[in-house]
DNA sequence: ATCTGGTGCAACCGGTTGGTTGCACCATGT
DNA sequence: ACATGGTGCAACCAACCGGTTGCACCAGAT
């Protein structure tokens, strides 16, 4: 149970829902917004935007800072490329497998 | 509303859950595997892990076919692209966006 | 015909999650 | 001083999720 892989869930499951989704989509064209900001554009309320946030910001997606007297929120897309890596991973050991299966047909042919 | 959103979510939450994450790499190296052989080098029961199948075939990330008794499934990792691609598009965004505010500091000093 | 091992189905349980509402708390502009 | 707009905190709710257990079902081997 590697700090790592809980790192890995927290990002999925950020990503897992498509509120978080478009809050992301969002804060990549705009660079910062606040909660209020973002809840106007989204059906729900601001103190579910502010959760969504949250969830957020402990997969370490987005960074939230105080200016004045609103906090604004910006993306971090850091850990996203260890997601990406990971899925790479599985990836590169499918296509190794793949390989190692052509190989041994190539040879038995 | 898009069905491909919708088949996002359903990548992303598949990935959320570490015994899922573990499935799918054990199904990268092995090529196909039965619930129950799975469920032998798990902590969790059988039961457990047929619904983690499940949700990884909605997901499009595993097939199952039958063979004689038993039921074997096998990777298919096409969906982690779209996944990845997602993920690609808002990293994008972020870096355009990072170039236009370098451009206009370059351009107001 | 029957024992056996792998599947499928369904009920149930505790914890989490996405969402709500209500209200108290501050910082700011007048 | 005070009204105001943005935040934070907490309680509450229905639905979902990961997991369990019990049992019926079905294909093969004896």
């Amino acid at each position: 149970m590697n700090m790592n892989d809980r790192r890995l869930g927290a990002v999925f499951s950020a990503l897992a829902d498509p509120t978080r989704r478009r809050l992301l989509g969002r804060l990549a064209e705009q660079q910062s917004a606040t909660a209020t900001e973002l809840a106007a554009a989204e059906p729900v309320s601001r103190q579910a935007i502010v959760k969504h946030l949250q969830s957020l910001d402990e997969a370490g997606l987005v960074a939230s800072s105080r200016a004045g007297r609103e906090v604004r929120y910006a993306l971090t897309p850091a850990p996203l490329e260890d997601a990406a890596g990971w899925m790479e991973t599985v990836g590169a050991e499918w296509d190794r497998r793949l390989a190692r299966l052509r190989g041994k047909l190539e040879a038995g042919k």
